[in-house]
DNA sequence: CCAATCTCAGAACTACTGAGATAG
DNA sequence: CCTATCTCAGTAATTCTGAGATTG
């Protein structure tokens, strides 16, 4: 099986719906992007932005017990391992302030506990509690029906190969 | 250890390949592929609000001589066609009310223009201003900048297959 | 009179700015 | 003294709530 650095297998899309181009090979062929961009075919950022919009939307408090940042920050975390606030910033995209106040209502909710670093006293490590695996683990499977909602129209295949996709371009 | 410039096969995309004579659900039931994932791997859902933060931060307001909402915005627009605005927040995935905002502020800029629907006079018909088209050209140059940035980890065939998969998912 | 569409003001929430505390 | 890390208060920007206006 491959490992995580190699490219994504892009044999599991499904290419019968042919991506809304005339023709249905213009799928690879068509990457140019000297192509006269008119109102009809948006940047694919334009999409993820609009993509995402539906899952902070569909992805309420009230649906996976917590808030979504909270969840993508639990997703991040181990119960063993702690992570630094700076390293931990970096990963969600979010200011360093944020995080603080983030971790706030999290450490809170008995979720996360912040531990000095002994190495560098100057450091938290956030560590998952228990209580915080716990109630990811009930997120995870609320999520699964976001994602039967939102990517209702990918094929099972197609969701893995976007999983994939993503996960490379943020560099994981 | 050989890594992403391994180019990824893009005739496996190619449509020539018979489709679907498997079941689709057949293809991915391992959500665990073979080895049992060590760390819990984020869904796809968690990557996508990640990867977005980064678009927003990187697509300021500075870069694109405009906000990320109004370029999305125009992206949707046309200057002969006008599209009612209950159409385009759910294209959006705005309300209603906060789209009246965005539409204020564009109005404003010169960008779109609201017309009263003769058929229905309830609605407005907001068309793209010649402005607009023009400044949407500009953003446009500049976010391709942001998607060197954003998805430089991606051939640019991965990135297309990538715009396909959002646009399916979007039911475009 | 009721429903649909759009508009808006005020509340609620989120993010950003800059200063402060503690440790190396 | 200077830097790095984390914290927080005040401010700005965004989104949500509920009511109002106009037309069918």
């Amino acid at each position: 099986m491959a490992l995580s650095m190699s490219p994504v297998d892009l044999s599991a899309v499904d290419p019968d719906t042919p991506v809304s181009t005339a023709t249905p090979t213009a799928l690879v062929t068509q990457s140019d992007e000297t192509a006269p961009v008119d109102a009809k075919r948006p940047g694919g950022l334009v999409l993820m932005t609009r993509l995402s919009r539906q899952v902070y939307q569909a992805a309420s408090e009230d649906i996976l017990g917590m808030s979504l940042k909270q969840f993508v920050l639990l997703n991040q975390l181990h119960e063993d391992d702690g992570v630094p606030q700076q390293q931990l910033a970096e990963y969600l995209c979010l200011g360093a302030n944020i995080l603080v106040l983030l971790l706030n209502s999290t450490e809170s909710a008995g979720w996360v506990e912040r531990r000095r670093d002994p190495a560098d006293r100057r450091r938290h490590l956030v560590h998952r509690t228990p209580a915080g695996t716990a109630a990811v683990a009930r997120a995870e499977e609320a999520m699964d029906s976001v994602e039967h909602r939102v990517l209702g129209n990918l094929t099972p295949a197609e969701r893995t190969v976007l999983r994939g996709l993503l996960a490379r371009a943020l560099g994981d």
